[in-house]
Formats: C-alpha cells, structure tokens, sequence
DNA sequence: GGAATAAGTGTTATCGCAAACACTCGGGAA
DNA sequence: TTCCCGAGTGTTTGCGATAACACTTATTCC
C-alpha cells in the first residue's frame, strides 16, 4: 500500500486517511463518501460499492470531531454518578452503556468526589463542554435533586433514583414498595415490630426505605422504633449490630442494604444471637454474593439492569424530541432465603 | 440579561454563545478570547479582564468538537473495560476517572461483551473514532494480549495486568509475589501443603496466582495438588468448596479471590468443617467486606487505586510522547485476620 | 534620532465533515 | 421535438476553534 498523496509537507505524521482521500481512491467526491455513510440509499449501487471498498481498503473512520462540528449532534451521552464502586452504582452505569451500545451511543462518565450543588453541576459541565447529547445522573442524593434545578434547560437530562420535585425524568426503584414488602414478609413471619438499620441521611433511597418500613408498621399499628442510620458499608452494619444486639425485643431487622446485613449478621453473631432462630434479617438490593452470606440472606431485588436500560430509553427519547413519561418505576422483588424465619416463642 | 445578537436570522434556536459573541461583547477578536483561554499570560490583564467578564456573562463554554479539530488532541481518555461490575475493574475505573480528572482529562468507556480479539479490537475502534488522545485497556484476559498486537501502532495505549508479550506498558499488581506470599504464610502456620482454588483459565491474573503458588509450593518440596478452577464468583466457590471438602488433606486453601472465598467459606462450613480450626483459608483481592466474612477473611489487597492511577499516569507519559517505564508493579499486601491459623494436630 | 525588539492584538487559512444548492444526465409527457 | 422531472453526483459554504503570520505601538539601545 503506498502513501496517500499529502498536501502540505508535512514530514513525519503518519496521517490517517480522511474522507477526501476515500473520494479519491473511489474516483468520487467526498460528498458521495458522506452520502454512502450517512445515507446509502442515495447512492447508485456500483458507486456505493466501490466507496466502501476504498473505505475498506484505507481503514477510514469518519472523525467524530468534525462530524459533531457539523451536525451539532455527538453520539455521545454522559453519565454523572457518584460511587461507582459500589454494586449499585456500578450494575446502573454498566447496563446504561450496554443499551448506549445497541443504539450506536457511547458513554463518557464523570465522577462525583463530593456530593453537593457545586460539584453536581461542575460534573454536568464537564460533560456537556464535550458536546454529549444528554445526561443521566446517577447520584440518589438530595443535594442531586437540589443541584439540578439549575441545568440548561435545553439538555436532555434524565435521572436515576432522585427525589420528587426535579424538573426533568426519572427512573427508580419503588424503593418504598420493596421496603414495605421485605416489612410485611417479617411481621407475616409473626414478629410484633421490625427494627430498621437504614442508610445515611440524605440519601433518597435510603429515605424511601425508611418510609416504606414506617408506612407499613403504622398500617399495622406496630411500634416503630427508631431506625439506626449506617453509611451503607458493612463496617456500619457490624458497628450498628453490635447496639442493635442489646436491645431485648429485638427479634426482627430490616437493612438498608446488603453489605450492612452482612455486618450486622456478624455482629449478632459475636452476641450469641442466632440468625434466624433469635432474630430475623431482610436486606435490600440482593448483591450476587447475598445467597452465600451465613446464613443465605433474605432480600429485596433491584434490577439495576432494567433501571439502566430504561434511563437511556428515556434520555434518548428526550434527544429525539419525544417527551415521554417523566417517572418510570422498577418493581423490585422479595428473595426469600433463609435469613429470616418465624419469630422465636416468648 | 438580554438575548445576544445573532448573525442569520434563524427564529427558533436558543443559541449558546460562542467565541465570536464573547469577542464582540468584549470589543476584542475571536483571537483574543482563544488566547486568554489557553495562553492568558500573553494578553494584557485589563483586557483579559474584559474578556473574562464577558465569558462569565454569557456563560460561554468553548467547543470541544471544534477544538479538535483544530488541535487534534481531545482531552478524552478511551478505557476498554470487561465487567464493571466486579469489584476490581470498577475500582480500577474509578481511580483512572479521577486521576484523569485531576489532569483535565475526562474520561469515555466501552464495555466489552466478550472476550476476544475481535472484540477487543472492535472496543478499541469505538473509542478512536471518538478521537480520544488514549487508551487504558482492563481486560486481564490473554485474548486481550492477543487482539492487542493488531491496534493502531501510533496511538497511545496501555493495558492493567496484561500478560507478556504484549506490544506497549502495562501496569500490574504483581500477582504472583501476592499469591507466593498468600502461600508461603500458610505454610509458615505448619501446613504441609496448600490446596489452590484458581480463577477461570486463560484470565492472566488466575494464571499469575497459579504460578506464584505452585512457585512455592515447588521451591519447598511441598505437595503440589491440581488446582480447582472456579469463575470467580461466589457461587463457584461454593460448589468447588464443596468437592474440596471431600479431601481428607485438606488444612489450607488459597482461594484466587474473595467471592470465591466467601462460598468456600459457606461450603467448609456446610460440611463441618471450622474455619481456621479445621481449614485455613486465604483470599486476595480484600474487598470491603473481606474484614466482615465469617471469619474474617485473611487476603491479599490488591491497590486497585494505585494501579489506575499509574495507568492513567502512563498513557499521559505516551501522549506527551514521553516513553517511560515498559512495566509497572504495584505490590499486593498480605493482610491477616482470622481465616488462616495454624495446622490442626493429627 | 533611528533601527531593532518586544508586547499585544488582528487576519487569514484550515481542521474534516455535511447541508444546501447546482449541475448532468436519461426517460417520459406534451 | 421540447420540456420537465428526478435520480445521482459535484461544488460551495460554514460549523467553532486555533496556528501561523502580519500588523501596530511602545521600548530599548547605540
């Protein structure tokens, strides 16, 4: 293969091929080159042929950068989250990108060091200097939910688990249903209350997991005790446990979350309390490792897939102008192992 | 705030402002307001006070797309990554997020479904037709070393934890001192041998565990007994823990991760056995929620934030065209807690 | 005093692509 | 025959920024 032809003398760079130069292998126009990528139909079969065999042959990728100039549109779409370490988090933004894929968009990500107004709308900045077409947030934060009242209001924007009240989509987990029902499943067990090992303040998932529970045991007529607030690490949960496992009524624990669970499951342990013959544990979100927790945990689904699926449905019918539903529940699903079991005699 | 002038008379579009408009509300050129922007020092401070006023006033963003094209640099990062789900590459991911945000840098991702060349490949390709000045490959998997000889020789790449042979730097923990270390200790406690429970073939890092344990193991004359090889889930553990706990030999595994230790772990003890008083076990990895197992789970930690920082700091050395180190190893450290002790007598 | 120099600013060209419009055919209708 | 139409293709222009260079002034030095 010999170089292409170089119009300035420009010594060393290797040069990648550009849409001119496809043209002038295939004995075309470059418009022609453009029109066989963008629309074939429009172009006489033989002609489009030997365009894409010129494109072939120069290993030519049409550069984004210029497109984008052009046509105002990237094909990329950015997601703001905050930690993406966690399996949550993480499930979200790997199912976002997957769907992104399958409709020909990729994902530039920015991650969130602090969650605040400031640093929420510094995270969109950055994204959107970079031209994406559209935004999820991932940040169930109620500082998300007050940082993003202030976004151009032209972008589309489209958030995952917030708080009511932002002006723009939302998709989430009923997070108040899938706590209301890992609370019924223990009080059916015949527990006379369930205590609450929640997650941090502010957290809008953790609240709603706070108000299922509560809902339900009011509904009942239960006494609701004061729940326990951890930071979602099972640090907290061991730490929390160990309270929680000097309380004399204790006999039935909601977690907010699974990594919790698994903290406190051991601290129960540490107080000679046995899981579930003295006391009954739920947890919430059902992490691949909760069925080989000791015992098996007891615990509420989340389809982060589907969540992240429908959060780019949603953000890609606001790119094309559509204006769909503006907030799009995931049913989460009780998983019943052997953590939780019927309330011990006395 | 009044609507900026515009040029045509398009009637619709909201029109974000661009260097022109900043320019004419300043009274200075476009030229002007690109260098306060990328060379401040060498405008006159009054008017670059001008200049930025009139930025802040409009909100002015600069173009991203035109900029490329203009410069041919992005200031985008490309990382190819397998399953972010898992705990390792998300944290590594997280870590290169941040150092490359740190650098001004932002970060585009692509998932791959599978691992293979093509795919590989095909990843890669997503990302450079996005113009990204870079590429961090985190696909421990030997098919990467393969599809990875066949990139685009000029464009800066490196790859975390990739085998031998493979054309540009890597970065690595160094998984076989971390698996020798993880032997010798149990050995140090008085067990004769050490049973191995690997990752699943042709993953580097399994691999690497694999040589470094059976290293020691030769090194000491001890018996070698055939690894069991899981696919790093908890759920594998489990069931090889469960064929594991039929050998009568059995005192002490080294398990090539901690999901995997965690089923382990369940399984020993479905089968009777006490851990460390029967069995001793160690993991690697040290998730957050190794402290937390039952026992607590003796591992090897792996700095997953160290190695992407390395990495992001690598293809930065590449892009500025600076060749520095070919391989970097970060140490993993033993951490001991209460899954390991010494041998049973008998 | 005059040339050389430097600091600050403007002009023009260009990056790679696609939108808009212009052109060239051949075939059918009038 | 003449005209028109539409399919297929080419030409020109402009997206928003920066590189390269040109042009003013003031400043310095001999």
């Amino acid at each position: 293969m010999t170089t292409p032809p170089h119009r300035g003398d420009a010594p060393h760079r290797p040069k990648v091929a550009v849409m001119e130069d496809v043209a002038e292998l295939a004995g075309v126009s470059a418009m022609t080159v453009s029109r066989v990528l963008n629309a074939p139909e429009k172009v006489r079969p033989e002609t489009r042929a030997r365009v894409l065999a010129a494109v072939q042959e120069l290993g030519y990728r049409p550069n984004s950068a210029a497109r984008v100039l052009v046509t105002g549109r990237s094909g990329v779409l950015g997601v703001v989250s905050f930690d993406t370490t966690q399996y949550g988090p993480a499930s979200t933004l790997y199912a976002i990108e997957r769907a992104a894929r399958q409709n020909e968009y990729s994902v530039s990500i920015a991650s969130l060091d602090a969650l605040n107004r400031r640093s929420i709308a510094e995270g969109v900045g950055r994204l959107t200097s970079q031209s994406v077409d559209g935004v999820i947030i991932v940040a169930p934060h109620e500082s998300a939910t007050d940082g993003l009242r202030h976004l151009p209001p032209d972008l589309p924007v489209v958030a995952v688990d917030a708080g009511d009240g932002v002006p723009f989509p939302v998709v989430m987990v009923d997070q108040h249903a899938g706590a209301a029902r890992a609370t019924r499943h223990l009080l059916s067990l015949g527990h006379r209350t369930v205590w609450h090992l929640s997650g941090p303040a502010n957290w809008v998932d953790a609240s709603a997991r706070v108000a299922g529970w509560r809902s339900v045991l009011e509904a009942e007529g239960r006494e609701v005790r004061e729940p326990l607030a951890g930071d979602w690490s099972a640090r907290s949960g061991h730490e929390l446990g160990r309270r929680l496992a000097l309380e004399d009524d204790l006999t039935a624990i909601f977690v907010a979350n699974d990594q919790m669970a698994m903290g406190l499951l051991r601290a129960l342990r540490e107080a000679g309390l046995r899981v579930p013959e003295d006391v009954s544990v739920v947890g919430f979100d059902d992490i691949p490792e909760a069925a080989y927790f000791w015992p098996p945990l007891t615990t509420v689904r989340q389809d982060f897939a589907t969540v992240g699926r429908l959060a780019f449905q949603l953000v890609l019918d606001r790119i094309d102008g559509v204006l769909g539903e503006r907030r799009l529940k995931v049913e989460p699903e009780l998983v019943v192992r052997e953590s939780a079991g019927v309330r011990p005699p006395g």
